[in-house]
DNA sequence: GCCAACGTTGGC
DNA sequence: GCCAACGTTGGC
């Protein structure tokens, strides 16, 4: 069982819309990064557990948690002209894009901000913070989970 | 709105 | 295979 963390702007798509599904499920789709489609294919798996990042936003930091509830099949987006992640050269028969399913956990109370976790010293090397990383999904170490984890124990009321 | 830090594309 | 140009992400 594996940690990540997932990137979306919440005003595409927040915690909020997530909790409004039906099941409060939802397909992870549009990712058109190598390296974001290599660990949605090869290395995340069912039960995995991931951190709700809300980027571009005011505030922006981590919202909640969701569960990986699907294995990793191919984006049908990819193949869809009306839709924005819509990529010609993608091929059905040899897919290039993937997606998966993801249910609702938790809601945090307070919104972990990203200046917050920036204070401290143990989360310097998650990749979220690393200068100029744009990667909309990361993996998170089970000490920075933990960690995180008390953080928001301690800022819930 | 700006721009740094990428990733991708395509000419050569 | 190199690399300049371009597009995108996302913090500020």
């Amino acid at each position: 069982m594996n940690y990540w963390l997932f990137k979306s702007e919440p005003s595409s798509f927040g915690i909020q819309d997530l909790q409004r599904q039906p099941q409060q499920t939802t397909y992870w789709d549009g990712v058109r990064n190598y390296q974001a489609r290599n660990f949605i294919r090869d290395a995340i798996a069912v039960g995995d557990e991931v951190f709700f990042y809300h980027s571009n936003s005011q505030p922006k930091g981590i919202v909640g948690i969701m569960r990986v509830i699907s294995a990793a099949s191919p984006d049908p987006t990819a193949y869809d002209p009306q839709d924005p992640h819509y990529d010609p050269q993608s091929n059905p028969e040899k897919p290039r894009w993937f997606g998966l399913e993801l249910q609702w956990v938790e809601t945090f109370t307070q919104v972990l901000e990203l200046q917050q976790l920036k204070q401290y010293e143990i989360l310097q090397t998650m990749p979220l913070l690393r200068k100029g990383n744009r990667l909309s999904i990361l993996p998170v170490t089970p000490e920075h989970w933990h960690f995180i984890l008390k953080l928001k124990g301690l800022h819930s009321s």
